[in-house]
DNA sequence: TATGAATGAGTTTTCATTCAT
DNA sequence: AATGAATGAAAACTCATTCAT
């Protein structure tokens, strides 16, 4: 067999899996679950379709497989980029810039992930509502612990659940438009987003609201 | 056609139309713009389906004029709830107010407009981003406003528009949180995200950043 | 549009429906269950596959509209050949050349009905058995109600649902036997098995019992 | 190949084939032929697939080597029943209870025999229908047998073969009429069909026919 | 205007069968 | 002798779209 052979044989299993997992990251990111299809998937991973059903189970299994892969991955990026030793705004700090490195360097993950995954029904939000889950407990960490700090009273602190949310949802958003303008430094973007976000949770804090009654 | 026939037939363009575009975002909305089969956008609209394709067009088609009806009816909403004569930060209040009293009470069209018009391609994320962007504008000439009677440095100005970007996912975010913490008082959403913002933006424009450095 | 054009075109739900169970019918009882594709018989019905769907439903239902169909026509057979004033002898032989005769001119019908229905599980024998249970109870009132008159003791009298579908079975198999010997009369393969049953049917009912003890 | 391999390999060729065959017959016997897998069946055995198709060869060979296989057993069970010195109606009720007995043991080989083999076309009816014929021998030899010694006419001798499918009918029939009420013993089965049968074809025999005309 | 009837083209999925080791 | 890896071929089913009336 000659060596510019693409189609090498009998690989073991792992390897197959991995080229069938790359392979459907890049064709989900590039049309979408539904317009996705199998044969495309079964010919850019270089593997006929019955091992993709073998090793990966259906349409349905192989797309959570997916987002299983690619939310680990950025979680991982994410986590790994923290010094749980630093006090919370580096914490912060640390884990925006880690996130928004990823993306940039793995806009197809990002895809997957934010576009695809949470258009679908159900069974793959899970996925990724988890996946949500795990970095708005983060977040929410680091607020509570700041805010405990610094005596933030009750009320306000319910509100933090829903203020992680909404870091989260603006990051998403800020890397969706960063797609766009790829001439921004990451550093530039982080943190934009840290100062709006964090100056404004400090006053919260400290008792400094805006409130409509002001006016 | 006998007197008896219950069916109204001859309805005038116009209805015809509402009525199916009606229909298309409670199926679009409930199901996701690929399970929406056509068959049953016609049955929920009670018209047939050459109809549809004799007054909307294509599926695609269709789909783009419920983006399109929806969203204008959203920035409509968010427009005339605000009073062009207020200071800014008052209307951005009344904004988030009027996006998110919106949200609340239109949940469908909401459903279509976010979830599902993002994760098609090309075609549909045009309309979507066209909205997008006039938030995005509205909310940037806010702060340009702002920042530019404050005294704003050059840099900082730059970032208005990812600002705005980032503030309108924020919003999306939090407006997919309440989704599902339906409990929480609309006003108390609308405040928490204004002061996290508004606070922040302040902050910025006053010189008084969040650096890793000062660490 | 000529006349021989043999694909007629806007033809009313009623002669569609007919002509896809035709030929199903023909092709299940040629190729099996299993082995009968839907493409094959949506070419033989002249008729395109989603028409099938449409009005006949999946695989298994248009199957079970097959059996269906086929068991009503032949139960229909039977009855109406049974003059329900007569004798229970005279019933019990006009049945049997009702369907001896429905056999001889429906093959078709009948390997649809014998063959494929019994080998598939569950969903679709219940049709079938349903059949059956009707045939095997018209002999068993028969077989009681001759019981009756002559005094059949009680444990005889027990066994008559056995005996009525060890008839049934007799019935089935002589008929596909028939198929194989196809110059035999009619009359004579319904009169040959009148008489194995009937006649020792009669023994039975008078006490005259074979036991391996005589011996 | 390491000491510890709990896999037992190497084993003589008729282990393998009694293991593959055994393993066919559990699963055709619970999924029908055509839902019966390759794969399963494999499963079962504890054989790699390669094996199979070295041993059995195609699917179809395999299937018909259960039936052949099952077949025999079944032949053999009931020829070695009988006392070929015993009387003609002593060997019949001889080969009954056998042919019950063997089914009451044996279900898995009679759902493969009569349910599916029958159903499947051409190839495999023929193992089947082969040994029904000697089935049918069988038993027409005994009739004959006792025809001749009473001195049967002509005309009626003709029907024996007739009568012996009618008997092998009644008798599957019965078996599976038997499988739906498993508290009856197999003695009374057996007893039933053979009064049924026998007082019948005496009278038959002797003349004493029943006859529309009587009526 | 309005629709029941009709289909081409495509999808996911499965399975018997065979290499290469 | 034995098997994990691999696939060609075909099946059931769906859907957007368009005639003919």
């Amino acid at each position: 067999m000659s060596v510019e052979d693409r189609r090498v044989k009998r690989l073991p299993r792992e390897v197959r899996e991995k080229q069938i997992l790359d392979a459907a990251v890049r064709v989900f990111s590039e049309h979408g679950y539904h317009n996705a299809s199998m044969d495309e998937i079964s010919e850019v991973a270089g593997v006929s379709k019955p091992m993709i059903y073998a090793y990966l189970g259906s349409k349905e299994d192989l797309f959570a497989a997916c987002i299983q892969r690619e939310a680990n991955l950025l979680m991982e990026a994410i986590v790994s980029g923290i010094d749980a030793d630093a006090p919370p705004d580096m914490q912060l700090w640390m884990g925006l810039r880690s996130f928004f490195e990823f993306v940039g360097s793995n806009k197809q993950s990002w895809r997957v992930l934010h576009r695809q995954a949470i258009s679908q029904g159900g069974p793959f939000s899970e996925e990724l509502l988890a996946m949500r889950s795990r970095a708005i407990n983060l977040v929410d960490a680091l607020l509570v612990r700041t805010a405990t700090k610094r005596g933030m009273d009750e009320h306000t602190q319910k509100s933090t659940e829903a203020m992680a949310a909404a870091l989260v949802g603006a990051s998403e958003s800020l890397a969706d438009w960063w797609l766009d303008h790829p001439a921004v430094p990451t550093r530039a973007v982080a943190s934009w987003l840290m100062n709006l976000v964090w100056m404004g949770f400090g006053d919260l804090v400290e008792g400094n609201v805006w409130t409509p009654a002001e006016h």
